[in-house]
DNA sequence: CTAAAAACCGGGAACGATTGCATAAATAAA
DNA sequence: TTTATTTATGCAATCGTTCCCGGTTTTTAG
C-alpha cells in the first residue's frame, strides 16, 4: 500500500501556475506577486503540502541525516550519550540514524558500509571493544567524510575527539581506595585495543605508585567484549582472587558493564561488599544508589559528552571549506562515593 | 566540505557506455551480454560503486526506512524492544529513526511530524503516557500510513498490535503478594490514558477479588509520567503508605520506572523489603538481582515484542492491497520471583 | 539468400524540487 | 512614440537511477 504524498506539481495544476512559480511562491521569493504568494500558500496549508526531503536531499547532495555507531544503546552511558546527541540534533534539523556494533568487529564494518550507503552526512561513532584495525574509518576520512569520535576515540586520525579524562577518573578511584585502606588494588580492564582502557590503566598505575604501592601486571585483567559477556568477568575474577598469590582487598571495575557484573560474581561467591571485597567502578546506571551497599563510581558526563560531538560535527558538515584543525574535548568525570568503596574487614 | 560519491554516469563515461546499460549490468539484467557485464561490475567494484539510496528513494516512492517512538530509549523495556526491531529490520533492508517523545504528548506530535516529513515508509509507536487525544495518529492512519502500535497500544485504531498479556502478568503479581499473607496490596499505576494501565489495575482487581479480598479505590495511585519523574512516585508512596486508613504491607508497580522509583523511596525512608514493605515490579531491568533484596519482577518480552511488530509492519509496507485484516498479538510476561515479594513482618 | 528472431545497447522520460535564464507584459523614461 | 526598465512568470536543466521504447547488429530458420 502507498502513500501518496501532494507534490508541488499537483498545486501547480490545480492554480494553473508552473511549479518553478509555486516552488518560489512557498519560499517566499521577491519576483513573485503578493497576490500569486498568497493563493499558493493558502492552497498548499489547505491541502497540507509538505514538500519532499528525498527531492530535496538529492537536488542538495546531503540528506540532513547523521549516523551513530555505539556498541549497545542498552547501556546506560551510551544511551544517555545518544540523548544528547538527539536534543542538538534534532533542533538543527538533523536526524540520526543509530547502528549497534555489539563489540563486535563485524558488525560495525557492517553497519558503517550500511550508513555510508544511507548516505549520511557524518558519523559519530564510539568504536568496538574489538576494533583494532581502523581501514574502514581510514577509508572514509580519506576521502574528507566527517567524522567525530566520541567516548572510545581512536588517536591515529585527525578528527574532532570527545571523551572524558579517563586517567583522572581512575586516579581519584584508586586513591579513594589507598585512603580507605587497601593497598592490594586489582582492576577489571577492558579491551586492550581501546585508548580509554589504556588510560585508565594509566591513572591506576600512577595512583598506585604516587602512594608507594607497588604495580603488579598480573593485578589487570583485560576483557575484550568490555563485559558484555558474563563469563569474561567470571573468569577475570577468578584469576585475580583465586589464581594469584596476591589477593586483592579491591577492585577497580573500568565500564558500564563491567561494574555490574563483578557485583554479579561477587553475589554469588557470596562475597560481602565491602567488607570481602571492596570496589569501585566506572558506571552511569542510575540505580547504582540502590543497590545494597550503595555503589560508589565514576560517573562520565554521558549527556554533555553526546551534545559536545554533535555539535562538533554539525560544525564540520556545515563548513564550506575542508577542516583542518581539530578539536580533542576532555570533560571531567564525577567521581560518588559511596559504600562499596569502604575499608577492608580489619 | 562535500564529499563526492561516485555514480553510475561516472561509470559510463569511463567505460564508453550509457548509463541505462550500466544500471542494467549492475542489476544483471538479461539483456547485457555476459562480457560487458564483467567490464561494469569489476571497474564498480574498483571504483567501490555503491548506488545512491536517496536517488533510489524518490524513484520508487519508498525511502526503506522507518520510524519507532518512544519514551525514552535509556528505559530497558525499550532498549530491548528498540533492538528486537534492529534485529529483523536491518536484515530486511530497512533502517530504523529512533525518536522520544520523554513522556510528553506535544513532543510526541512534534516527533511525528518530523518523522513523516523525513519520509519514512511505517511507523512503530507506544505513545506517550500523556498521549489522549489520538488526531495526529488517526490523521495519518486515514491516508493509509502504516502504523503498527506495541506495549503501550490504542484500541481505537484499527491497526496491527503487539503488546503482552498485562492483565495476567498483573493478576499473578498480586497472587502471588496474596499467597505470601500479605492481605493490604496497594498499586502504582502509570498513566490512567494507558490501556496497559487499565489492563494491569484489572488483573490486580481480579486477583483480590478472587481471593476474597476487597477492592479500594484509594489503594491505587496513578502517575501521570509513569513513574518518570521522582516526585509523582514519592506523593504517590506518600498517600499509600501514609494518607489512607488502610495502610498497606505490599505494592505492586506497574511499569519499570515505577519500580526503581518505588525501590529509591523505600530506601530513603529506611523501609525494609520485604519485611516492612513487600513488593514486585514490572521491569526489564538487567540488575534487578543484583538489588538487595533482589526484586521480584514480571518481566514483559520485550525483545520479542519488537520483532513482531516490525515483522507486522513491513508486511503491511510490502503489501501492494491496502491491508483490512489486523493483528493483535499478545505475548506472555514472564514472573520472576525473588525475595522482595516475602512474606510481611510477623 | 532472405526474413524473422534474438541479442545487445542507447536515448530519453520520469521521480520532486530548485534555479539560472528567457520571455512576456506592463510601466517608466526620453 | 520609442526605448529602457521593471515585474511576473515559464522553460528547462539538474541531482542519480530505472525502465520503456526504439534501433542496430548478429544469429537462426526456412
Amino acid at each position: 500500500m502507498k502513500y501518496e504524498a501532494v507534490t508541488i506539481k499537483d498545486i501547480a495544476k490545480a492554480l494553473g501556475l508552473s511549479t518553478s512559480t509555486v516552488s518560489r511562491a512557498l519560499r517566499d521569493s521577491y519576483e513573485i506577486s503578493p497576490e500569486t504568494k498568497k493563493i499558493v500558500i493558502e492552497y498548499a496549508q489547505q491541502i497540507n503540502y509538505r514538500p519532499n526531503p528525498i527531492a530535496l536531499s538529492l537536488k542538495e547532495k546531503r540528506s540532513r541525516s547523521i549516523g551513530i555507531i555505539v556498541c549497545e544503546i542498552a547501556n546506560s552511558f551510551f544511551s544517555q550519550a545518544i540523548n544528547g546527541i538527539e536534543s542538538i540534533a534534532y533542533d538543527k534539523g538533523y536526524n540520526v540514524i543509530i547502528a549497534q556494533s555489539h563489540e563486535s568487529y563485524e558488525r560495525e564494518i557492517i553497519n558503517l558500509q550500511y550508513l555510508a550507503s544511507r548516505s549520511i552526512d557524518g558519523l559519530l561513532i564510539s568504536v568496538s571493544s574489538e576494533t583494532e584495525n581502523l581501514d574502514h574509518l581510514i577509508n572514509l576520512h580519506k576521502r574528507g567524510f566527517p567524522i567525530v569520535f566520541f567516548d572510545r576515540v581512536v588517536e591515529d586520525l585527525a578528527t574532532h575527539k570527545v571523551g572524558v579524562d579517563n586517567y583522572k577518573g581512575a586516579y581519584d578511584a584508586t586513591t579513594e581506595l589507598i585512603k580507605n585502606g587497601h593497598q592490594n588494588i586489582a582492576m577489571v580492564a577492558g579491551s586492550e585495543f581501546l585508548s580509554i582502557t589504556k588510560e585508565r590503566v594509566a591513572g591506576y598505575h600512577q595512583a598506585l605508585s604516587d602512594h608507594d604501592l607497588p604495580f603488579d601486571a598480573n593485578q589487570i585483567e583485560y576483557c575484550l567484549h568490555g563485559g558484555m559477556l558474563y563469563e569474561e568477568v567470571e573468569n577475570a575474577l577468578e584469576k585475580l582472587l583465586y589464581h594469584n598469590n596476591n589477593k586483592p582487598t579491591a577492585v577497580i571495575a573500568s565500564a558500564d558493564k563491567l561494574t555490574t557484573n563483578c557485583l554479579r560474581y561477587f553475589k554469588s561467591k557470596n562475597l560481602q561488599v565491602p567488607s570481602d571485597i571492596a570496589m569501585i567502578g566506572f558506571s552511569n546506571l542510575d540505580l547504582t544508589d540502590l543497590l545494597s551497599p550503595s555503589l560508589s563510581v565514576i560517573r562520565q558526563p554521558a549527556f554533555e559528552i553526546g551534545q559536545v560531538a554533535i555539535e562538533l560535527l554539525i560544525k564540520q558538515i556545515e563548513n564550506k571549506r575542508p577542516t583542518t584543525e581539530f578539536e580533542k574535548i576532555i570533560l571531567q568525570p564525577q567521581m560518588i562515593i559511596r559504600e562499596s568503596s569502604g575499608a577492608k574487614k580489619s
